[in-house]
DNA sequence: GCCAGCCTGTTG
DNA sequence: CAACAGGCTGGC
């Protein structure tokens, strides 16, 4: 489940490798994961910029043979998609759909839930993408002021706390791990209603979201279960996680054993003694 | 704002 | 063998 600093962890580490390659062939296994919007051609596009917004990392395309002509590779990952740098291309694996062909290695997308999708856009097109066009700010940039989270948090006042951080509308990049740990770094349980929160919680939450999600990028991500960055390497903020997966466990704070309730259709974690 | 559906591997 | 994992879309 890549959320931002898992996406922010793979777009850096492929940048060291892929930038200002060239993508020389694309071969498509499974065509429902790749969507050619404006029926590009698929061949010859240099990466000019890796970027990411919220969960999604972004190709800038500059086309090798029509300098004119600029695109846009939208990635969004969902919930088991991972890109694999691979120095020397293997047989395509099991779930890999997608190949981007370089002069020498490839990148490979495979997801095993084949919920992931990559999209090709010419550029300034791709704000026809629903989801990546109504993305609310990044959390890490001044964009997320304090202002704005109290704001939101006052057209949301009759919603759960934790349906507004999943809200990729609201804030971009914020998951299941991250909700939950930055709900308990803030001492409010996941099932709040927004309203029912008092000013100077919602002020510390809007500190521990960003401080969460700051130190997970300096943990290189969580890997619960699936998720490695472009090079295969793991993460190790799963390491410092307080709540999330930790039903049963005894709070890192309180010793009182984590619990585990459905709030907003998401399984979440939270300590019943140091969060009200 | 709620819920089903998309998927398949892992867990109980 | 069913339930669960969870990001996002689209229909009410």
């Amino acid at each position: 489940m890549p959320e931002l600093p898992e996406v922010e962890t793979i777009r850096r580490s492929l940048l060291e490798r892929i930038d200002k390659s060239v993508i020389r062939d694309v071969f498509i296994y499974h065509p429902d994961v790749f969507l050619n919007i404006d029926h590009l051609p698929l061949q010859n596009w240099q990466i000019q910029a890796i970027r990411r917004r919220g969960k999604y990392l972004l190709f800038d395309l500059l086309h090798d043979d029509d300098p004119v002509l600029s695109a846009v590779m939208i990635i969004h990952l969902r919930m088991t998609g991972k890109l694999l740098y691979e120095e020397h291309p293997p047989e395509i694996a099991k779930h890999t759909h997608v190949r981007l062909q370089f002069d020498q290695a490839c990148l490979d997308f495979n997801d095993v839930r084949r919920f992931g999708r990559i999209a090709l856009y010419l550029k300034g097109h791709e704000l026809q993408d629903q989801g990546y066009a109504s993305l609310g700010p990044e959390p890490l940039s001044s964009d997320f002021s304090e202002t704005y989270f109290l704001q939101i948090c006052k057209r949301f006042s009759r919603s759960t706390i934790k349906a507004l951080l999943l809200n990729q509308k609201a804030i971009a990049g914020i998951g299941n791990i991250y909700a939950d740990e930055s709900l308990f770094r803030a001492g409010i349980r996941p099932g709040r209603r927004v309203g029912s929160i008092s000013g100077k919680k919602l002020k510390i939450l809007y500190q521990k979201i960003r401080e969460v999600l700051a130190e997970a990028i300096g943990h290189h991500g969580t890997s619960f279960r699936d998720y490695v960055d472009g090079l295969g390497n793991k993460g190790f903020f799963q390491l410092q996680l307080a709540v999330y997966q930790r039903t049963g466990e005894p709070c890192p704070q309180c010793v009182s054993p984590i619990r585990n309730m459905q709030v907003a259709r998401r399984s979440s974690h939270y300590c019943p003694n140091c969060q009200k």
